[in-house]
DNA sequence: GGGCAATCTTGCCACTGACAAGTTTCACGA
DNA sequence: TCGTGAAACTTGTCAGTGGCAAGATTGCCC
């Protein structure tokens, strides 16, 4: 977390994390490269594995920034459910690049302690937000009403950035997410 | 559909993808190597090319079977739309390769004719079960629901085959699934 | 039986991730 | 102040990959 510019080429670590979400903003996690990567931070090719090891500890450091970022998104929305499954669809649209990794474990170390710790506070995140809610006197099966509001807005956020969604849905994320998304909350 | 050993090598094309789909469930579709499969198929490295153009078109080829597969799938338990949902998460884990490759842009030619006909019958599948639903009295919003319904079906899907499920859940994709879904299905 | 097109092979190029070994730069203590 | 050791980065290399081009083989059809 140092700001200063530091080293032969400064915060290389930060701008090599900077520059991979861009790039797999451009062409997505499986295409992204190391060496490209490099070029774009201007340093040698083999630069990125000094500071990640190999491309899998870059994306897993990536991983768990993003889960960290979703942690506080759903806590800042914890009180009201809908608004975080809302909150939830609008971080995978705007953050794709965090949220592809995040959901892909073949591209990172998924046993990493400090992406573990993150996935933890988000999932932490999630389930308060679903024990806050009302159960109107009918006792409440909490896990599983986490897991299908879990559910509901992941799959939502992962249709439509798969451009699986026909296009009447229109091109609102939050809108049409907050639609579906009533259907659950009753 | 034929059957005979055929050509020089036999049924190259259906071996391929054969072989895709082995492989895709060992190493997952990013990974995939087309010379990897002209290995396990015992030709060339040039030989795939031939059929599929690249990459790309053999996977869309995949993929288009898949749609092909899930609308059957779906149809089969058309008049339950529980049932049909529990389908589709069966449909995921069993058949991985296919759902991994289905909803991955990235990875295929989504505009292929063959793919977007198969994708047309595997969506019809899922909103004829949404419209045979009894709605209780109540205006039923077909869009809506169908869109519910799909989100919570893919999302749990998605999330089972990430790993990103707590072991609560247990090791019965086909249980769960219906434990969650059903809080959908009031 | 001869031509022809589909099928498959060989050879090549640019690119990639990973590793090894060398070089530059900085921090820190004597 | 200096020099020594470690951290940061570079250069070089290797095997593997996708894709293209050009050639060889095979079966089909007139």
């Amino acid at each position: 977390m140092t700001d200063s510019r530091a080293y032969h080429h400064g915060d290389l670590r930060r701008a090599l994390l900077a520059a991979a979400l861009e790039a797999i903003e451009e062409v997505g996690p499986a295409a992204l490269s190391l060496r490209d990567l490099a070029r774009r931070a201007g340093v040698s090719h083999a630069a990125p594995a000094h500071h990640f090891g190999d491309k899998a500890g870059l994306l897993t450091a990536l991983a768990a920034q993003g889960f960290d970022l979703l942690a506080r998104t759903l806590t800042e929305a914890d009180d009201d459910l809908l608004e975080a499954g809302v909150a939830y669809v609008d971080f995978a649209v705007t953050r794709r690049a965090y949220f592809e990794v995040m959901f892909r474990p073949e591209l990172h170390r998924a046993d990493d302690a400090e992406l573990v710790a993150a996935r933890g506070r988000a999932g932490a995140a999630l389930r308060s937000g679903v024990a806050a809610l009302p159960t109107g006197g009918a006792p409440a099966d909490t896990d599983r009403d986490a897991l299908a509001a879990w559910s509901i807005a992941h799959g939502f956020a992962t249709l439509w950035l798969a451009g699986a969604l026909p296009d009447r849905v229109g091109d609102n994320p939050r809108e049409a997410a907050r639609a579906v998304l009533s259907r659950l909350a009753t």
